[in-house]
DNA sequence: AGCACGCCGACT
DNA sequence: GTCGGCGTGCTC
């Protein structure tokens, strides 16, 4: 036994390695991946660096290394990134690492894929099965079971059947690769000149190497993909690997599909839907360098590349970057970190950059290309406001009549229709008519939205459900409920009594139940048998409908009501996405929006094209309020399931802040929606200035302030997105 | 995060 | 009598 000793980092929470004795048989060096006894489990860890000045005290406690995993090592440029995102995040460096290690469950060793063939004469008994089997298989050809079952229409245990008889033979197949090579030169762009000149300016960027960040600025429609696919292209002939983030569910097939025509194979997808097995292989694949080119959602950033050259992240302004349990980061920050440590060039895409990533490129830290115009000389919508305080549609009502017109004359057209309304379900409050009850979630301080599609009443924070009930449980009447507010379901109801002859299809987020059906939906849009659609925030993403030209947003007025100061900015994005949606092959596109508040700048800048008024303003308000980019935001809170134990240690954590005149401390106050899932919040807020290093400033607050005891808890939000 | 340990409530 | 609820504390 050697006197090595090794610190190895676990995907457990625990914010430091823990020394392990190295066993003499195997060489082992920092990244490596090893199991380690841990308790009374073993489990996968990382050796993180090698000990030099062992604890003393832990002398008789540490235990040795069991094993190296046959694993590429984790490079040093990810292990420091999970020690930068650890650090900055306060989040324990364990679970960062476990994210890197996401595949970790089942990195065994790959179970291997059986293929059958024809190897013996037919069978004494011949069913009909069993001939569809040897029909497809006269060719002589091999497939794996599950294809042959699935192609020839039957169960596997005919398969299994036919070689037991000794007609079919099973032989192993080689393991399945998670992507084949892309090829940068499969079928060469056709750019417009714009793109020309983007993708050249871009190609210069990364030929002059080493760290970059770009804007790419342009609208829906002007081409930002191609200009990055070009840049992708030039990483292949490279021998490197590229990497392009999207918000989840704007990875479609849609997208793979275009990177396929362009490169003749499909990326390697990363998501939170892929099976484990394919997961596993995946992570090994970005390891091995085999993968070249991955799209994935934010947790991709945290995948093992063996060479990674350029990042794309897309929608950079999306707030689904930001993720908001577990370890809270924003994957757009991250991924700008984890190209500065690897010293590589990455492009940020949006027709609606965040005021952050705006305010960097103003001030020339980020380098902006701009992408003027939609392809093929289309046109923006023109936008026009439903002043809904004097033309408002009839009581009950929610489709003012004017849109009501254009729509009309939309389907006179034979032109497609978009309703948007970001409020999922039927009506997001029932009330007793009779006693005035309203229906309130028990788990939380929100009221429960009717679904009628479902027959329940559901709670949009924690997922309570609950089918609604023959009479009212506060005086007993029945049919004296009353739905209030709209939802898309409620819409559509109007939609079918306005439009009786129109087909409909309703969007929704609740309504998708498997991937393969939103496939199926969208192409019936995208081939016309959809006259009107309705839909939430899930249509304003990453799909394009050719023929659409009439976009009505039926409450504009819906993300601007609370008081998080990153309403106006998300409200501009999603109603200039969701606007942008209008008229993009057929004809110039027409956008109704309706408002309570058309002298709102968001509504004002919408309505006049003019994205720089709404940046000039709002950049002057978060400068006035010091709010990020030009001060630092942390959100602390505090949750219990007794409201006044919350409220106590809120108290006492606020009081514990250390004194600090960069740093201004706001609170406790009882968090917007103060219960969720049965647990009483209250928020403490942190503002410090502009630079100031705040995660250091609050690890030391919290190392030094009172422990939470009992149930109470605490979170921290570094850089909060959002203020429920 | 797991997992064991430990201390109180209602059942085979 | 024990099975099992989840609060508490530890893992080199």
């Amino acid at each position: 036994m050697t006197n090595r000793i090794l610190d190895v980092l676990v995907p457990v929470a625990l914010d430091h390695p823990y020394s392990y004795r190295a066993p003499d048989n195997v060489a082992l060096a920092p990244g490596d991946l090893v199991t380690v006894p841990l308790g009374p489990r073993e489990c996968t860890g990382v050796v993180w660096a090698e000990q030099t000045a062992p604890d003393r005290r832990l002398d008789n406690r540490l235990k040795t290394i069991a094993d190296r995993l046959d694993l590429p090592a984790l490079k040093g440029e990810l292990r420091r990134f999970v020690d930068w995102v650890a650090d900055y995040t306060l989040a324990p460096r364990g679970m960062v690492l476990r994210m890197a290690l996401r595949a970790g469950e089942h990195l065994g060793p790959e179970r291997l894929r059986i293929g059958v063939r024809i190897a013996g004469p037919a069978p004494a008994r011949l069913t009909a099965a069993r001939m569809r089997v040897l029909a497809l298989l006269g060719d002589g050809l091999v497939r794996s079971k599950s294809e042959a079952a699935q192609e020839a229409g039957v169960s596997p245990g005919v398969i299994d059947g036919l070689i037991d008889e000794g007609t079919l033979e099973a032989l192993p197949l080689p393991p399945e690769p998670v992507a084949a090579l892309p090829d940068p030169d499969f079928h060469a762009a056709d750019l417009t000149p714009a793109q020309s000149e983007a993708s050249a300016a871009l190609r210069q960027v990364i030929e002059a190497g080493g760290y970059a960040v770009i804007l790419l600025d342009g609208v829906t429609g002007s081409g930002k993909t191609e200009v990055y696919f070009e840049a992708i292209a030039q990483m292949l002939r490279r021998g490197r690997q590229a990497l392009i983030l999207m918000p989840e569910i704007a990875l479609t097939a849609q997208f793979l599909d275009r990177f396929a025509a362009r490169f003749g194979v499909r990326p390697a997808e990363w998501h939170s839907e892929l099976s484990p097995r394919k997961r596993a292989r995946t992570w090994r694949a970005v390891a091995s360098g085999e993968a070249r080119v991955v799209a994935g959602a934010r947790s991709a950033l945290f995948l093992p590349f063996a060479d990674l050259g350029f990042i794309v992240v897309d929608e950079e302004h999306d707030s689904a970057y930001k993720q908001e349990d577990g370890v809270r980061y924003h994957a757009r920050d991250m991924a700008v970190v984890r190209a500065h440590i690897g010293q590589i060039p990455i492009a940020l895409a949006s027709a609606t950059p965040s005021i952050e990533t705006e305010v960097n490129a103003r001030r020339g830290r980020y380098r902006r290309l701009v992408l003027p115009e939609r392809f093929g000389g289309q046109t923006l919508p023109m936008i026009e406001a439903v002043d809904l305080t004097r033309e408002g549609p009839p009581r009950g009502r929610f489709i003012a009549p004017r849109l009501a017109e254009a729509i009309d004359l939309a389907l006179e057209r034979r032109q497609q229709a978009l309703l948007f309304l970001n409020r999922r379900g039927y009506a997001p409050l029932t009330l007793c008519r009779a006693c005035g009850y309203r229906f309130a979630c028990p788990n939380c301080d929100a009221w429960l939205v009717d679904h009628r599609f479902r027959r329940r009443l559901v709670c949009h924070h924690c997922g309570f459900a609950m089918p609604v009930p023959p009479a009212c449980p506060n005086c007993q009447a029945t049919e004296s409920f009353a739905a209030c507010g709209p939802g898309v379901e409620r819409l559509a109801e109007e939609v079918a009594l306005l439009f009786p002859d129109a087909r409909l299809l309703v969007m929704s987020s609740d309504l998708v139940t498997s991937v393969e059906r939103l496939r199926d939906e969208l192409k019936e849009i995208e081939q016309g048998r959809v006259d009107i659609v309705i839909g939430t925030q899930l249509v304003a993403k990453g799909h394009h409908f050719p023929k659409l030209n009439l976009v009505g947003i039926v409450d504009a007025d819906l993300g601007l009501a609370n008081g998080d100061p990153r309403a106006a900015e998300r409200t501009f994005q999603l109603l200039h996405q969701v606007a942008g949606r209008a008229g993009r092959e057929e004809g110039r596109g027409h956008a109704m929006i309706q408002t309570h508040q058309p002298d709102h700048p968001v509504m004002r800048a919408l309505i006049a094209g003019d994205r720089e008024a709404f940046y000039e303003s709002e950049i002057v308000a978060r400068e006035e309020m010091h709010y990020p980019p030009f001060g630092r935001l942390a959100s602390l809170i505090v949750s219990a399931s007794e409201r006044a134990a919350a409220e106590a240690y809120a108290r006492r954590l606020a009081a514990a802040a250390p004194r600090e005149e960069r740093v201004r401390v706001l609170g406790p106050a009882e968090a917007p929606v103060a219960v969720v899932r049965g647990r009483h919040r209250f928020r403490i807020l942190v503002c410090s200035r502009r630079g100031f290093d705040l995660s250091a400033y609050l690890r030391g607050w919290l190392a030094a302030a009172p422990k939470p005891a009992g149930n109470v808890r605490r979170e921290v939000d570094i850089d909060p997105m959002s203020f429920l």
